[in-house]
RNA sequence: GUCCCCUUCGUCUAGUGGCCUAGGACACCGCCCUUUCACGGCAGUAACAGGGGUUCGAACCCCCUAGGGGACGCCA
């Protein structure tokens, strides 16, 4: 048996806890089977992909315990099908699917898509495109490929009444209605595969047996399905594994939650703790324990104590597990280490140093200038904001709207969180000055600190966000009305 | 809008036709321990979404309804 994860990226490139639940509920499978446990890095998509984002997830993977086996392909040279120079072998199985009459060529515009979905969506329809919607004559086919339209190749569906019958380890048979595939682009303009392609080609090199994934993937199941009919492969078992969720019942997603597995390490969690709760999202040990090791899920695992019901994310549980492994399971001078290795030595020192200094009279001043660096939800109140400028209401605002851009940063360097905040800072008129000043209090707890953009660098993208809004939080938060109005608000800016 | 998945205390869950007057854990509340707080101990509040079947018997099987979530991209 072959199980794989393949992870991809966050769009900020941060190691996201779903990533990693997925993950270990893939390498309990294997490993309580004998089988194997291999983590496929997905990189077909550059914008996403950079070796740091790739890097990030597997040391966070590997921080929580959850070590793949060799055969694994997870960047670097070691893998067999990332490296650029084999990237041409999706494009020859899509060329060998054309040439089969399995997939075809398109050359459609991007706005005539549009309009065929919305044709189809206003007849009642599913927006799913067949082949005979994308079909251009010959000509036109000819004069595009000649003006140099780029190109995608597509894949063949079926276009008839009927329903794709999908078995899944947990919930049995799935029948999915053919009316919903739609023919799903293979092979970008770019030649660089999409996922579906990608996904049943590696796995089919790689021996992959069961597939364990999120459910968001069930509807895209058929796709698979029909190309491994295509090319003649033996389709892996599939299971479905239940989303995690935020506390309003969505998808875990980091505009509601800290999802960033960095986020909690900063927090002070330790990864015994964070993979235990993992553990327990959709899943029991037989004898309903609480806390339990990696190895003790590894012994008694068994996929059919999954259950379906899509959990909540509850920081509060994770942090009583948290404190039960801190106090059960460390002697002194066990927590001493785990301190020093969290933040309490010579490099993080050397870190804040420079900022902490020309502040410093004693050495006694050191400790309360730095203290918000090791801290994690800051106790603020209301009035910790009375001394900014500006009414409650636009206080919120300018929080808000600077962390709505602060969220769609990719890079974290200093310069890059500057020119986000003075973005906003212009756009809304008001001096730098003024506008830091709650800054300050959300990100240090006090506006008598260094410099909040080199705080913000030091605690991290999660951590500097989630603090953001938890100050929003404390002022009293958005109302559902307003905050569409900020939305609306932000589209202008951003653009 | 179309399709799919899901539904047990506020939250995580046990439960696979009789052991269920539905068990445990977090949170909450109360008491005890304690110079404070926490830890720990004890106790309490709190759930089978609704309606129909099947069955001697249904949280569990079937159907309908409702609610929630997901998918419908040259993202994964």
């Amino acid at each position: 048996m072959t199980v794989r994860t393949r992870v991809a990226p966050s769009p900020t490139g941060d190691p996201h806890v779903g990533t990693a639940y997925i993950a270990l509920f893939n390498l309990c499978f294997a490993r309580a089977h004998g089988g194997q446990f291999l983590l496929r890095i997905e990189d077909t998509d550059q914008a996403r992909s950079t070796p740091e984002s790739e890097q990030a997830i597997l040391d966070s993977l590997r921080w929580l315990g959850l070590d793949w086996d060799e055969g694994s392909d997870v960047g670097g040279d070691s893998g067999p099908y990332r490296q650029s120079e084999r990237m041409d072998i999706y494009a020859e199985y899509a060329e060998r699917l054309v040439s089969e009459g399995k997939a075809f060529y398109c050359y459609r515009t991007p706005e005539e898509l549009n309009e065929l979905r919305e044709a189809r969506r206003e007849a009642g329809n599913s927006t799913a495109l067949k082949p005979a919607d994308l079909m251009l004559s010959e000509d036109e086919q000819a004069k595009r490929k000649a003006d140099g339209v780029p190109a995608v190749i597509r894949m063949m569906v079926p276009d008839e009444e009927g329903a794709c019958v999908v078995n899944d380890m947990l919930r049995g048979d799935i029948e999915l209605d053919w009316s919903m595939v739609d023919a799903q682009i293979l092979l970008k303009s770019d030649g660089m595969p999409t996922y579906h392609l990608a996904n049943v080609v590696d796995d089919h090199l790689m021996g992959i047996t069961h597939v364990l994934r999120g459910e968001e993937w069930i509807n895209s199941a058929p796709k698979h399905k029909l190309l491994y009919d295509y090319f003649g492969w033996d389709m892996p078992q599939l299971c479905h594994l239940p989303l995690l969720r935020n506390p309003d019942k969505s998808k875990l997603s980091k505009r509601k939650n800290p999802t960033s597995i960095l986020y909690y390490q900063r927090m002070g969690f330790l990864p015994e703790a964070l993979l235990n709760y993992l553990g327990r999202m959709g899943w029991s040990m037989p004898d309903e324990r609480e806390k339990f090791s990696l190895g003790d899920m590894l012994a008694s695992f068994d996929i059919q104590r999954v259950s379906l019901g899509g959990p909540i994310f509850d920081v509060e549980k994770l942090s009583w597990l948290n404190g039960l492994w801190i106090r059960e399971n460390h002697t002194d001078e066990e927590l001493a280490e785990r301190l020093v290795e969290w933040a309490f030595n010579k490099d993080k020192l050397y870190e804040v140093l420079p900022h902490a200094r020309q502040r410093m009279e004693t050495l006694s001043d050191f400790a309360p200038l730095v203290s918000f660096l090791v801290s994690g939800t800051l106790p603020l109140t209301e009035d910790d904001f009375e001394s900014c400028k500006g009414e409650r209401e636009d206080i919120v605002k300018a929080l808000q709207l600077t962390l709505w851009h602060l969220e769609a940063l990719r890079s974290w360097q200093r310069d890059d969180v500057f020119n986000a905040v003075k973005q906003i800072a212009d756009a809304l008129d008001v001096k730098m000055k003024d506008f830091l000043a709650p800054f300050f209090i959300a990100v240090a707890g006090s506006t008598a600190s260094f410099s909040v953009f080199d705080a913000m660098v030091l605690l991290g993208p999660d951590m500097s966000r989630a603090r953001i809004r938890h100050a929003i939080d404390v002022l009293g938060g958005v109302s559902k009305k307003g905050m569409k109005k900020l939305e609306k608000e932000y589209a202008k800016l951003a653009s």
